[in-house]
DNA sequence: TATTTTTAAGACAAAAGAGTCTCAAAAACC
DNA sequence: GGTTTTTGAGACTCTTTTGTCTTAAAAATA
């Protein structure tokens, strides 16, 4: 798999919170009850994006956590490398160790190119723009419902 | 990792044998050894690569393992979906199950496009052109030594 | 101050991936 | 036939990932 089920949840949790009213601190236990993840799990993925800078977090009734920009501002990007890090980037189809071009294997000015345009996909997609494309069209974040599940109460 | 790492040994032992006198069985313990893999892990990897029938083995003396198509015509993504199956081609960025056109997540378009970049570079890819172009510019298939390890006796 | 609601931290367990080891079966050679 | 060399099959262990659970700390509210 590209990205680990840790980021997956991550960045469909951030999604969530970017289709918040800004500035609104959202209960882990709501958002995993809608986007049917597990509480704790999703609990300690989000401590890791409050620690990068990327949520800030508030104890206590009304409590909850929100993203710190405005979603318009958060690519993609920063949510894999805050759970998933750089290896993505980094490492690469043969997996030696090193690696880069003063040493190359022969797959590697392939891959650079298969690896770049993962990079531009993840740099040039901000949560805002994938909130605006889901909810024109109602598309899911969920195994079953659409994006209109973000609103119900 | 987008590739397990059974992966990417099959793929390294596949090149490794791409570049050897056509016909000729080669022993898995050689392979294990200037590649610097475990020789029963990769043993256990190569197995599926008979199986699936990109490779033929021969035991006792002499024995060993050899491909059974000319290296020209294997392309990388024969070795991955024998080994890692096809997961890279029809999962995707938020691990939705049952994902596709009728039904998408807002990334989808996106990583469409990214995956099918993906697909083209392991589907275009072929054994004996990575192996040519490995001996002309003595590129490397391990950590430390270059091209040319597959040569030395 | 006591109770409730929430995140923080970390121990713990289960599952999957990676790697090791042993023994069996086939082939060659003495 | 017996020994050696090799792959085949599978049990087993170790590590990482994934997921669960418990307890603590902070904040609100009564
Ligand atoms: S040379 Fe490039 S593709 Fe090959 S292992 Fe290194 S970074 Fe990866
Ligand atoms: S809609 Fe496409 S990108 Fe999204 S989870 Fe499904 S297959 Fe993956």
């Amino acid at each position: 798999m590209l990205l680990s089920k840790s980021c997956v949840y991550g960045l469909r949790a951030s999604l969530f919170l970017a289709n918040q009213e800004k500035g609104k601190f959202i209960p882990i236990r709501h958002m995993s009850d809608k986007l049917e993840i597990s509480f704790h799990f999703l609990t300690k993925i989000l401590q890791q994006l409050t620690a990068e800078g990327i949520l800030e977090s508030f104890k206590g009734p009304n409590g909850g956590v929100r993203l710190v920009k405005d979603g318009r501002e958060v690519p993609l990007m920063d949510i894999v490398l805050a759970i998933d890090g750089p290896q993505l980037l980094t490492e690469c189809a043969l997996g030696l160790p090193g690696c880069g071009v003063q040493n190359p294997c022969p797959l590697h000015d392939k891959w650079a190119e298969t690896r770049d345009s993962i990079k531009d996909m993840l740099e040039n997609s901000t949560l805002t723009e994938l909130v605006h494309k889901g909810r024109a069209e109602n598309l899911r974040l969920t195994a079953e419902s659409g994006f209109d599940i973000l609103f119900n109460e």
